[in-house]
DNA sequence: TAAATGTTTCAGAAGTTTCTGAACATTCAA
DNA sequence: TTGAATGTTCAGAAACTTCTGAAACATTTA
């Protein structure tokens, strides 16, 4: 591989690093997943390391943690003890797994607590706070309603995705 | 205020809390715009950091960050010299602002890269390599692609909140 | 079985973020 | 102008996250 090559996917890699850490993962997840995913073929965890400069444990630890996001396999090559390491290759696969455990996740914890709180206010109203305790209910009626559309855009998203995203691809690339 | 009034309201503010520092913000943001908004009424620095048992010094950077994201305003009441603060009372607002200015940002800049980087490594082509630096093209193309998709949704989600929400909240009426 | 090789775990190092508390700055009434 | 009340800034404390490096563990081969 040119040095050049290896200079243009670093920077794809810590960009989607950097992209990864936006959206609340570890830095190093992203680079290890695109490194993998640009290179299309298995790679030994020694590689990794050093082709990132990280240590064997950062590498075992982030490897099985994208493991469990299903976004990367182990497998491994007869006559050679050592794992090899290669990236999922449906990316639409990835990113809606993460949207359907944890934002959604996330987004329907809150909802719970709306909906109680807004249940739990209007049992406890006292004589003479009706007006004020209505309003407030009306708020928090807002911030419910926020976070249902919130999760019907996760859903939908994630429901798409499952069946078809032709169309929302299509819709993508007319944008340009 | 009744007392179990008081813990219901820190419920909710705990919890946009944790939404907000999962979306990256800092959690005191979400706590204190929560309580502001669910106020409905100028509230002075000092009752907020006596509220939620914070440092005047937290109190005042907090509150300059979410007046820079526009989410809380400040006003002055005649005859007192304190500053009071509000909330944005427009939820929707807030959020597409936020998504305009963050998360569509940083999957541009992202693109952008993905872009150039496309671009660079066509010519860097060496003789005997232009298979495998296509099939390296290909698969940049589908991170570009789905980065694309990404742009497109944001851009979708914002500019529907621009000019009108109501049909998006019907949707997720009808979702229950 | 033991040596060699490869992998995981984890204590604590390093780095990062958030908050406190006190010094400093500003405002306003007198 | 002074000083009391209020607001801001910032150095460093505290809390949290991520990474290293080495030891423990697991697996394969001789």
């Amino acid at each position: 591989m040119q040095e050049q090559e290896r200079i243009l996917l670093h920077e794809v890699a810590d960009t989607v690093g950097a992209l990864m850490e936006f959206w609340g993962f570890k830095r190093l997840m992203g680079r290890i997943w695109t490194l993998l995913y640009l290179r299309n073929e298995p790679v030994s965890a020694a590689e990794l390391c050093e082709e990132l400069a990280i240590s064997s444990g950062a590498a075992s630890m982030s490897l099985a943690e994208l493991e469990h996001w299903g976004v990367v396999h182990r497998s491994r090559k007869a006559g050679d003890r050592r794992e090899y390491f290669e990236s999922e290759n449906d990316v639409w696969k990835m990113v809606s797994r993460v949207l359907r455990e944890r934002e959604l996740v996330q987004v329907e914890r809150t909802l719970e607590v709306f909906e109680r709180v807004r249940g739990q206010l209007g049992r406890a109203a006292l004589p003479g706070e009706q007006t004020r305790l209505r309003l407030l209910g009306e708020r928090l009626g807002r911030l419910t309603d926020l976070a249902r559309l919130g999760r019907t855009l996760l859903s939908a998203i994630v429901k798409s995705g499952r069946v078809d995203l032709a169309p929302l691809m299509k819709f993508a690339r007319r944008e340009d």
